[in-house]
DNA sequence: CCTCGCCTACTACCAGAGGTAGTAGATCGT
DNA sequence: ACGATCTACTACCTCTGGTAGTAGGCGAGG
């Protein structure tokens, strides 16, 4: 009985995480940089006003919700993140990306389509990276047929 | 004064539209499917034993967030869809785009990987689209230089 | 003309999620 | 034992979406 509530069971596909709030990816945002705080810590680090109670309480959904992980330090909590940065993204990314598709009665294409048009309007640049994702996603899925790419380009990460 | 409350001004960037419920959806594609309907028609499409009234809301509501248009046939509204299913979905993908790469810290590289695998993960067939929607949109973006794709092309931010 | 029925507008109630915070009780150091 | 600290529980507010009742407008038929 390490636990006291009831954490998503690791390894478990987390709840669909429908979005976070505001106050959540805060403190998501200060435990990333701070690796493991208390809620003390915390509650210092987003210098709003907040009441110790209400980081908490935060604290606690994100710990419940399975974002988080936490130990007993003496008395208090230590929260550390339960995921990486890349597989809390990955997971954003499932969600959104599932969603998307699966709420909609338009065809394949078009949702590709409009979901590259989205990328390209919120940052032109980002089709290149986009483009080079893609390459190093079919060559992890499929090594063999290396690739058609007509450049062998296999960077980043 | 011929709308009634008030509805989003055509050609106005609709609101944020977080993510629709699911009647809404559903009222949405029987729409699609209509193209034009009563209150009454959508909801026998929608067969469900949903009280008139309910489906007026609903209806009422999606018309008030700009997603649907209406205009008075007699003593009834004739709703149809504001938006083409195309533009619905590049709205929609903009928002997720946007929701996705502003609501985190880590950096473009990361998120643009991790939506790649997503839709892999999604449906591995997907990637080729992806790739083709990639080119063509480059092509309308910058005609000129065709698909050639490994220009130094590091835009900005 | 007046009533009946259909349609809209308004209002309401519920549930879930997230933001915020108070209170009670456990616990540790002195 | 006392006081400080921390957690757990509870509560309240707001917003959104699902669901629906009621009042009032208005056209059609008696």
């Amino acid at each position: 009985m390490t636990g006291s509530k009831s954490p998503v069971q690791k390894g478990a596909s987390l709840p669909p995480l429908g979005v976070l709030g505001r106050r959540e990816r805060e403190v998501l945002s200060v435990l990333r940089r701070l690796d493991c705080a208390t809620v003390q810590q915390v509650a210092e680090q987003l210098d709003t006003g907040l009441a110790y109670t209400t980081v908490m309480t935060t604290l606690d959904r994100l710990f419940r919700k399975g974002l988080l992980a936490r130990r007993k330090q003496n008395r208090a909590f230590l929260y550390s993140l339960a995921l990486s940065a890349r597989d809390l993204e990955e997971h954003r990314a499932a969600n959104l990306i599932h969603r998307f598709f699966s709420e909609s009665d338009a065809g394949p294409e078009i949702l590709v389509s409009c979901l590259v048009d989205a990328v390209h309007h919120y940052d032109t640049g980002l089709l290149d990276r986009l483009e080079s994702s893609i390459r190093t996603a079919r060559a992890h899925a499929d090594p063999t047929s290396s690739a058609g790419s007509d450049q062998t380009k296999e960077g980043q990460r």
